[in-house]
DNA sequence: TATGAATGAGGATTCATTCAT
DNA sequence: TATGAATGAATCCTCATTCAT
């Protein structure tokens, strides 16, 4: 390449460039899984890849924060492509909430490197790298919106109590994330057992019903 | 000597040497929360105390490993000296659950900059290096197994219902180190509102009593 | 064949290779004009002649060497053939003279970009690498050579003073030339009145006359 | 070092240190003059001044622009310091003149690489590079600016012609400067001739007189 | 004849660490 | 006990060039 291409995108790409890139992807994941983000050096994906050389990182991918958003990015459809129509047909209020937990953790039960690189990634540049985390930043929020907007939505209908579904919804994904941390250094956890539990956990969590015979919003 | 004392521990530091590693620690804190862990170098941390040499650092502490791991240790010790009393005070069951919470927000509220700078280092290169992340993972897992024994505990006296402790466990962990991350970049965060928030969506979680007529142990 | 033609020189291209030899020279000319001769690589090269691969370079180009020695021949070529011709239709001595230092001036206004792209490659790399300097110092010497046979042919018609030939070139050579490069940072330069106040300079420099009643030949 | 210096400047600077700058600026030089401001890497600046690592250099220079601007002020301090006082110990005008060129010439006999090093620098960064260029423009225009002043001088006792006093002082310092540049190529080159020649030259070209019997103003 | 992919050396800079004082 | 100097590996990235198609 070294005439970069206009960003005009995708289409513009042969079929080896394509093929090229999607395996520095996957190298790149795969390494920021087992490694970490920080010493996910383009020496170290390079190895992985089998390339002779860092430098066909850098004639595929602009920079590095190009590459490493290419990984979020492919990740994140991915998941989403997973996801969000199990999500959508479920029934809004608690069978919708019941779906997210549990086809998030089904993701991920099938892509446990993905989960964990893009976790490793949104973690290691979280504020302090100029422009490049503000990137994620959104990403992350939007996810937040998205999520808040189903419990806003059983609030309305009447399935959800009251609470403020931003911190609801921020809990949620924490605790999804905290099994992603979890099962990069612990393969082979039940994971559809933590999904019922979590699911669980979040219904009696968001549901409306007691504790307590009145409101207990005193302190 | 230089860079490897005597292994008999603590009590063979003289008066001085403490005092200047407490120094470089809180340098190497504040340091961290400000510019985040991976720019965090010898270079910035002595800047920032004022040292006129990073050789210093390297003179007080054998490997950064083990100037990352006192800054660890020094806040959990800080944060349990806090919130353990006001944890234990309070009755068991829901009240101390919700204790547990909200000391654990209100512990932050006083320390963000130590908060911060924790979970950049939790979340930094840690995980997937072989000795390093060990010294941590006991550390996160006593605190979890400190956690489920107040939840365990909540269930033997018939407050709490029947949920995976362990799973609970990480779960409100993983909310309340959440807002430790958005407290990063947040300031002004209100965290007396989510620690109301949080202690009741926990509360709701934990409590006995519906959703469901019965329990909903389906799929 | 690929990178290597055969030595019999022109001769031997195909009517496209020229084309395209010429095309990529003028890429280079114009790259080199804008972004300085150390920015020039192929990449850029090759996006300004929208060319598709840095290689189309390699394959008509043996080295960066020949397309640079490329790039001034045909400069220096163009250059020749507009100002000899006026130089010579000069009478010798101090019209030739002027003639010389206005057709340069003049040249320069016509070809500005060229003009900037010689400068830059003349004060980049060369001097002092083995063989590549080598091909320039010829060609400037021959044209100060050139240069210096017009001011002796003055001297021996006694319209100019009795000075060192190639000292007296190798100035005016130098003013010229210094000309190029402020016009690379000042479009807009007044070349014609440069040209003028140039030509008085050596006019005055050359011609017979005082300074001094006699000559002043002492220290 | 590392904990970056204050830029407060040399009075903090450490006698080591101060000397590790001088052989590495000294190296640079060398390095620059030998094989071309292009070529002179770290690397080869390291290996030139006998270092074990080009991360030395990085150590007491916070970026190459900080080392080749040392570089040129060092040599414009000493060129000032040798020159200026004999420059100025002359009588205004003709004698001026003569001074300002000879003692130029006689810098350079004794500081040939330093000459050609500098003379590497000005011409290989003219302009696009953004801000590194512009601190040297100045310095070009003050050197050009002085020169003009002493023309201007000349002019106003009437012993310097009317001329442009900004062509002229171009015009000058292009032919010591490729003095220079032939210097670096060809040692051995007889500089006090050269010196006689071009003050005779300038002498001519500047002072009152013809040719012609009256001014030549015509185009 | 042209293309896109690949190569590997080389660029400056940052880093934790060592060591003589 | 502290300092400043030095080290060399590692960082990302750019480059001209080669080569199969």
């Amino acid at each position: 390449m070294q005439a970069k291409h206009g960003p005009g995108g995708t289409a513009s790409r042969t079929f080896t460039e394509s093929a090229r890139r999607a395996q520095i992807v996957q190298a790149a994941i795969e390494t920021i899984a087992e490694v970490g983000y920080a010493r996910a050096s383009y020496a170290r994906i390079a190895e992985h890849a089998g390339l002779s050389s860092t430098g066909l990182i850098s004639y595929h991918f602009a920079s590095k924060g190009e590459l490493v958003g290419e990984v979020v990015a492919e990740v994140v459809a991915a998941g989403q492509a997973f996801m969000v129509p199990v999500i959508e047909a479920a029934a809004p209020g608690r069978a919708r909430l019941r779906a997210y937990i549990e086809s998030n953790l089904a993701f991920m039960a099938g892509h446990r490197a993905q989960i964990t690189a893009v976790a490793e990634v949104l973690n290691a540049l979280p504020r302090h790298s100029e422009g490049q985390a503000a990137a994620y930043a959104p990403l992350h929020a939007r996810g937040l919106e998205q999520l808040a907007g189903y419990l806003r939505e059983g609030q309305a209908i009447g399935q959800l109590r009251r609470f403020a579904p931003d911190v609801m919804a921020q809990t949620i994904r924490a605790a999804i994330d905290a099994v992603g941390y979890r099962l990069a250094g612990e393969p082979g956890l039940d994971l559809a057992a933590w999904a019922r539990e979590l699911a669980d956990l979040f219904d009696h969590a968001a549901s409306i019903g007691p504790p307590g015979s009145g409101r207990r919003e005193t302190a």
